[in-house]
DNA sequence: GTTGTGACATCGC
DNA sequence: CGCGATGCCACAA
């Protein structure tokens, strides 16, 4: 049965091929958590099953650990929404985010529909 | 060494 | 459609 890991075998890893994979993210764009673990592979060790409920965990971890050249501003929840608390930093996500194009509804709810990345091979790279 | 809590996602009502 | 509760382990103070 799927069971929620807490991190990685390699978190450091991990962390890198996220940061690698958050920097990929065109300007203008949002991604969710589950998304970006649904690029990456499942490290050694993982089932399919257990990376799939993880994943999204990890991602959060190692986005709260990332690098400051990482925009992990444009990185929402699968409600297409900001998870930090605005005191933590989630209001200035959301004027960033304005910044760059997106659009918030009444709810503070962004479009995944339209402000979604496709993926790392779907959208336009070079 | 111990205690508390967590950048999420999903199901139920 | 919105809100609340649940699951796991590791890391920080």
């Amino acid at each position: 049965m799927s069971q929620i890991l807490a991190s990685p075998p390699d978190p450091k890893s991990f962390a890198l091929q996220l940061w690698a994979l958050a920097r990929q993210v065109p300007p203008g764009k949002v991604v969710t958590y589950g998304q970006l673990a649904a690029w990456m592979l499942p490290p050694p060790g993982v089932t399919a099953e257990d990376y799939k409920v993880s994943g999204s965990r990890w991602v959060g971890v190692a986005m709260s650990r990332c690098p400051g050249d990482v925009p992990w501003q444009r990185v929402v929840n699968a409600q297409g929404r900001i998870s930090l608390p605005k005191e933590h930093g989630g209001e200035r996500q959301r004027q960033m985010l304005e910044a760059e194009g997106i659009i918030f509804d009444s709810r503070e709810r962004i479009d995944l529909k339209h402000f979604g990345w496709s993926g790392p091979g779907t959208g336009a790279e070079s």
